[in-house]
DNA sequence: TGATGGTGCGAAAACGATTTAGGGTGTTTC
DNA sequence: GAAACACCCTAAATCGTTTTCGCACCATCA
């Protein structure tokens, strides 16, 4: 492979100023560029990221942690989205990306995020979908280095966060407004996200003039199937059965119905069912899932725009949480009551 | 950050005896290197990748191409799996992955994959869902870098492929086993593995004494919704019309279901259908589709395995097609007939 | 005693780039 | 005519490692 001293003998420069004019100094001739480019075609010269990130300290790679409990971010659609979209920004500017893991060893020892991240001395960092507790994922949110979280708000540090309270405001106001009074929320674990959406169910049935008796609010699991059938028979049981069923997202939907159907009820016609994130199977099921499409999109591109900002011109980025809205999508598993 | 020469001041050895220490030489006593591991401990000494691999010429930092035309090869769940069992197969080895791209741009032009590879020094790389006529993909695979594809066979390369020959024909077999004796089969566009599919199921039927009229192989699309249900409806309305359809995949099922439903018909009882993968939506439907799965687990940690024990002996390591089986799944959307 | 061999360590040259400080022209300015 | 100033270029240091080669020391052996 052709490095920029082949270049610099080929075209009687010296290694400077070639190195000057594949960079754009402006201290070199137009036309000894001309030639240097010329030059560095013909040989099919490509810069060797490691000799320049050595020198340069930055890589133009960025680190992504995308991992929950279970090991499969990358199976959950709304991550993968998310991922998606925050990679094509990301490549659009040049920057590549690479996945985060504690399980690299390194001298025998197992390194922690963090470590990982200095060792490949990533520019910048994204965080989603990963317990936001764990004291090794605060140690690099804490790091110092420009990072963005999604969905999970940090004094001082970007996020990117999809609006839980609006969004659940909505899908209640229309569940509300189909006609029903007897809503129950099997919700996920316990996360910001959680809280805001727990928070914005309750306050806005107390807004539209209804009561959330206790056992309507069930602690269950997000993308678990049947911790969430579970926790539907137990609302399908109660003696004040409910008439409409929030379920923490779309996959997890899956157990509601199933729970649902089983028990021989129909949806919607017997017990409405909703759901949250939008992602393409809640279109694919029959009756169509009502539920609230985050903006994955959005969310992906904008947290590699931040990002990158942050990392080219520190001092002038301000540092915000953005929230972006989601969009209900009435699908028919909620059923108009008189 | 220390570096290997803090340690080395640290501790009052030169500069290579603390890199022999740190790397496991022998020529360095048992004495100096627990000294040296300390002083490495207690600063909290972390090797500079960048340097390593300047010098070493080993990044153990491995590239993958999970790129659809559709740029979403993370949101098919099938590739999703495969990249996923991967990235852990590799994190064990302690090689990291980052996304191929020809989206960079690198003074000024962008870069083709094999340019991306190799101003990233990738150690090997890994493509899957991927055109593989595309000259650029075609010129990484032939470019001397070690290469594991998946489900693609190209001469002297390694490469995991799904057994669809296997696959296919006990499909088939279920499905006439089952009594349906007009069985048709709405396949994916032109590729290594549709090749293989129409083969063995044409074969299949042969062997099972059926004939296959020109209409029952219809040239569909992989995971488009839309594009099946057009094909299929196109089935239905044959005068002869088939009691069993086998949809490209599990998600383009969805448009045959939608496609025979919405035509008055129900499944299994008037049309079966069956898919292929056995991602998880598939047995999250009613009736569960009975569909193959693929095991993209073991395709993934075979992927890696190999591809890692190339680079790491290339001299030993025999080149393979390796095939890996997967196994059928009955579900209910196939009826049996007498 | 002198040759031989092993052991433990260090000096120094790479790897391929960036970047600072300065040198040598030629032209303008007073 | 000297000083000042552009302009274009280069030498050399540097980033943090790895790895070759050689040196010094000590033990062993004939």
């Amino acid at each position: 492979m052709a490095n920029i001293k082949d270049i610099a003998a080929m075209c009687g420069f010296s290694v400077s100023t070639v190195s000057k004019a594949l960079n754009g100094y402006t201290d070199v001739s137009h036309e000894t560029k001309k030639k240097v480019m010329k030059a560095a075609e013909e040989c099919g010269y490509l810069p060797n990221s490691m000799a320049r990130a050595l020198k340069t300290n930055r890589t133009h790679n960025l680190g992504v942690l995308f991992t929950d409990e279970a090991q499969s971010g990358l199976k959950q659609e709304y991550f993968a989205s998310v991922l998606d979209a925050f990679k094509v920004e990301a490549e659009l500017h040049s920057y590549d990306i690479t996945f985060i893991s504690h399980n690299l060893n390194i001298n025998g020892r197992q390194m922690s995020y963090l470590e990982h991240c200095k060792y490949r001395n990533f520019d910048g960092v994204c965080i989603a979908c990963v317990d936001f507790q764990q004291q090794e994922v605060l140690d690099l949110i804490n790091s110092g280095l420009p990072v963005v979280t999604i969905d999970h708000v940090f004094d001082n540090h970007i996020s990117i966060n999809s609006a839980n309270v609006e969004g659940m405001g909505d899908l209640v106001k229309y569940i509300y407004g189909m006609g029903h009074r007897k809503i129950a929320y099997v919700h996920g674990k316990k996360s910001a996200v959680t809280e805001q959406r727990v928070t914005s169910f309750c306050r806005e049935m107390r807004d539209v003039g209804l009561k959330v008796p206790p056992e309507y609010l069930v602690l269950s699991a997000y993308h678990d199937i049947q911790a969430t059938k579970k926790s539907v028979q137990q609302l399908i049981n109660l003696p004040n059965r409910p008439t409409c069923i929030i379920m923490p997202d779309d996959y997890a939907a899956l157990g509601g119905i199933e729970a649902i159907e089983s028990a021989g009820f129909r949806i919607p016609e017997d017990i409405s069912i909703a759901g949250y994130d939008g992602i393409s199977l809640s279109q694919m099921l029959r009756p169509r899932l009502t539920t609230l499409k985050q903006d994955t999109d959005r969310m992906g591109h904008e947290a590699a725009r931040r990002l990158i900002e942050q990392i080219e011109s520190p001092m002038t980025t301000l540092v915000q949480n953005l929230t972006i809205k989601g969009s209900l999508i009435p699908g028919n598993s909620v059923a108009r009551i008189k």
